[in-house]
DNA sequence: AATGAATGAGCATTCATTCAT
DNA sequence: CATGAATGAATGCTCATTCAT
């Protein structure tokens, strides 16, 4: 358990380092000095500077699934309305990367040119963010609350870049420039402000 | 004349190169691999390999002041419905970033710890896009056809972000998956339709 | 203390090479090769080229200064004869050139252009022997042995120049022209007679 | 004709940055830039770098043979008085190197790891100029002006080293420390001074 | 387990020289 | 003769990784 502890904090400095200057600025060499261990220390837990960063990676590809992609299953569709089903979904997205800036900032903003394995986690929960809205689109139709002939792909990545990019904005950027960090749910309530009317059909009192 | 087209040529190898593997992971020798020069004429055209991916940079930012930002502040609000305008703009953006895919991959996929030059240029055009869009929607607010009390940067970050992400998937990802390119048409069609009716006030009849 | 020894040797290594072929024909190439060390394992010694000749350069003055400069002080210009004070310390500076010929060779054929540091380096050594011996000169003036009208830079500057140039033909050119190498005593007795009748007063017999 | 002049000029410029950078960092670019003519221009008049640096030290070694070395050999050492002849050749020398500051400065701070051709050329004048000493002192020793059992050559070593120490000192350094730059004949006074009594047997009044 | 000295492939950059125009 | 674009061997330095202690 201790040598857990120790890997957390090895991989707490790396997390730190890679958000502020990227994989290949961030060099072994600083990792070691701020986790204060020695060079072959830092081997003894994580086979190469690849590993570490792809293990970062999956915790927070595995922190999302449960996290947001699981949570949101539980969300019976039947008894909440549906806009407020969207809102709930953009809010723990939010609520995700704002929980943690360093991870957000490593992933919202990735580099070209990472080796393969790293690109194929990252497009892996790229992609399962965007099957996950696709499906939910998929039920909002299904359920008719969502106009059958909109092209879900676009609407998903519509969404997606959307919210992506308000949380690198307001939560994984170092220095913010709009003064105080934004309230989560006042962002929620703006977006949905701004998506909801395209994207439901109205209910007429009568169902 | 002949040198002008030289440096293109080195410039278009480069930014190949930049697209697919970044910057770190492009190499100069790869850069004058592909352009067929000897490693010294490289440092003839640029100063150093930092020179040519802001010159990269820099020709990106000018073609988009010039043909995105320019080109907007000729249409002429009075006489265009403001919906109209809105479109106009997204699907410039969009025709933008299909046009160059290779400096929208770069751009759009720009990794940390890049040198502190390129980090302030990618800024400056992130600003100028964000400033741009922000005056729009202050514009709408004052002709009173967007709603007074929405948070403007929150929507300028809604808009860029969904217009970015787009423009990535459709336009700047080398394997596409989704079958045939989009066209930038239809992708503006259904962006407008998903956003303009939260955005833009409804007109009633009588005005 | 073994890492001492290590960057001993190193700098061993490098003060022959650098003795040998000047300061640019010097490679750091030649240096790990004659070291026997990895290429990596110089910089972990040395943060680059310039360091470890400045090291050298730095190593060389401190000696001057404790085996040269700081002895002078201790003798006695009271109970010893001006002409003698003078034997010794010529003797002192020949001994000091002819114990280490290798870094006599880099120091006494300095090129020019080297980085300011450097030049910073040998300047410093070179105004110190100089007022070392100026100082002297002052002090045979004031004690009546030497003429109070000759001009001390000029004096100065022929003993350094006369002083060092024999130390460079005799004890520092890789080659020896002149058969055996010559004895230090042999040397200094030859300076004396050249110069002493000319620089001290004659001590008529009553004083 | 013409071209003689335009090499003269590209010489120029060449010393000028070879007496401030040395041979290594003065580069073919500066001297182009300085002379005003193309890179392949410089090509016409010198094989190489090497060759338009040992252009300079053979113009200077002739110099030097026809300004100080011939013109000694013209003196009559029967009808003028030793002293004055040996005062003659340290002023002639002095005011060799002062006629000359940047070849002096060229000449007097020759690095080490110069090719070959160049070292030969520098250890060629520099024994002519040993060699002509000792053949003086000789000449002085069989004309029983200079006493027989001093060392010849440590003698000359001392002799050159001086002047050239105090040569470089006065008139080859950029920033001259001592204030007004010295006159030649006011130290060749100095030198004289110093050097004589010990180096001249005394004629007594009856020869 | 922990250490940190040693490693060496790899990279950006320089600069004297060539040669087609 | 003059030009200057092109060349590429050579060099200093970096940094992820290994391994003996």
């Amino acid at each position: 358990m201790d040598r857990e502890k120790r890997k957390e904090q090895i991989l707490d400095c790396a997390k730190k380092l890679f958000a502020e200057h990227g994989y290949y600025q961030a060099q072994i060499s600083d990792i070691i000095r701020d986790a204060n261990i020695a060079r072959g220390t830092f081997y003894r837990y994580f086979t190469n500077k690849k590993d570490i960063f792809v293990t970062l990676l999956e915790n927070f590809y595995e922190r999302w699934v449960s996290e947001v992609s699981l949570k949101r299953k539980m969300m019976d569709l039947e008894t909440i309305p549906p806009e407020e089903h969207f809102r709930h979904r953009v809010q723990q997205s939010l609520q995700f990367f704002a929980g943690d800036p360093y991870l957000s900032r490593i992933f919202l903003r990735m580099g070209l040119g990472l080796p393969p394995d790293m690109e194929n986690t990252i497009k892996r929960l790229e992609n399962q963010i965007l099957e996950l809205i696709v499906k939910d689109l998929n039920l909002g139709i299904k359920h008719n609350n969502i106009p059958s002939d909109i092209d879900v792909t676009v609407t998903a990545n519509l969404l997606i870049g959307a919210t992506l990019r308000i949380a690198y904005y307001y939560f994984a950027e170092p220095a913010k420039q709009g003064g105080a960090v934004k309230d989560v749910e006042a962002i929620t309530d703006e977006i949905c402000r701004i998506v909801l009317p395209g994207l439901f059909l109205k209910h007429t009192g009568a169902k």
